[in-house]
DNA sequence: TCAAAGTGTGAACCATGATTCACTTTATTT
DNA sequence: AAATAAAGTGAATCATGGTTCACACTTTGA
């Protein structure tokens, strides 16, 4: 045999990959899962349908890469802020409003990863994605609870509900962002609400107070 | 001209319509929408593919009517708890607990309507109905804010997150009914956990204890 | 009974978009 | 340069499932 797969070549390959994977992020963050096919990534990608296919086997396996990829990188945000040197309380407390505000940073992403309807393949991948949301959030609830900043309870309930506390207020904005309506929102103020409803929620010992919160939150800065 | 349609055809013809939704119905119990076609309906209720198209113009349109006949028993289950002559307190903790029954005994059906991926189309009419739960939520909050029930805040925002802290934890056990696994599971436990949550994100002023809750929501069987 | 209007039929049609494939081009080694 | 393997190409193919349509049958009122 005279050809051998080089490294180089597989450099390229990676790279070619990692091009596809970019043009699919920008056309998600222009237009949601709805709007990525593969003719459409390919053309942004500078390629050609067909080579599509020499990179990924079929277009679930490239919806589930870029779904991971851009789901990981929230919940990676997310573990950074939990593995703070944080109390339970403002660890949680952050985390609520961080995860609001990186949503209305990125409104059309953020409704494709937490709303869009997607092919059932992929939501068995959202699936996945909420609960390693939950997992990080379930790890401050249980540091919470040992330390009594949260009343006891089952940390895995809570954490989905917080999960879902997060998600559901910000469907409606962000819907409209994702069907093209620029109408401003305060999302600030929606933040700091929500951002309190969880701390409630989990039985924070001091009833949680915006103006707290508001210091809590931004004490930092 | 010699035909005139008379009450007795108007009325074939809404029965039709009704058992179009009937089978449409069955077919969502069974399968949910992603199994909901024109051909498996028509058949389901004894007709031709064609025929549908006498009754709604499309399958979006049957698919609306199905969704908001679906959704619209279930909030009005939910209406009914609220107009009782309960507490604030009472009625909210009734609702959580019932919805969350509600939804094991109907789980294929359930997830439908809360989760399935649909066709856009549809999936406006979910945030609709998403939004008529949080408004019977939302009379119930302001009550409670009035008597003191709950503490004071922006009873839309925490509607929309009740209609969340309810939804996301079912997501998962929904999820494998759907895709056919049979394994029991302890709703009764969820529903308390969960219900409990929702009334401490509300601020109840004396924090939510399970055995209360527990006597709270049984007292009248 | 007859014309007009409606209803039922299901095979044919169509739109969308993923996937394939025969072929060309490029990279690698001798 | 020649042989080989992989990558690139994009038009053709395929699958799914909604929608149409020409025709047969039924209902209605004069």
């Amino acid at each position: 045999m005279v050809y051998r797969v080089t490294e180089k070549a597989l450099a390229r390959k990676a790279d070619n990959k990692a091009k596809i994977l970019t043009a699919a992020r920008t056309i998600v963050a222009q237009s949601g899962f709805s709007g990525l096919t593969i003719a459409a990534t390919a053309k942004q990608a500078g390629l050609a349908t067909g080579s599509m296919y020499r990179y990924f086997p079929n277009k679930v396996e490239l919806c589930t890469a870029l779904f991971r990829q851009l789901s990981g990188r929230e919940v990676g945000e997310m573990h950074t802020i939990a593995q703070m040197d944080l109390t339970p309380l403002e660890a949680m407390a952050r985390c609520c409003f961080n995860f609001i505000q990186r949503a209305f940073r990125a409104p059309t992403q953020s409704y494709a990863l937490i709303a869009e309807p997607l092919d059932p393949a992929l939501e068995m991948e959202r699936l996945v994605y909420r609960r390693s949301y939950a997992e990080v959030y379930r790890h401050v609830i249980e540091r919470g609870i040992s330390s009594g900043d949260f009343s006891p309870q089952d940390s895995k309930t809570a954490s989905l509900a917080i999960v879902g506390m997060l998600a559901e207020p910000l469907l409606e904005p962000l819907h409209r962002f994702y069907s093209g309506d620029k109408t401003p929102y305060d999302s600030h103020q929606l933040a700091l609400d929500i951002s309190r409803l969880c701390l409630n929620a989990l039985g924070a010992h001091q009833q949680a107070k915006q103006a707290d919160l508001d210091f809590l939150i931004h004490e930092s800065h």
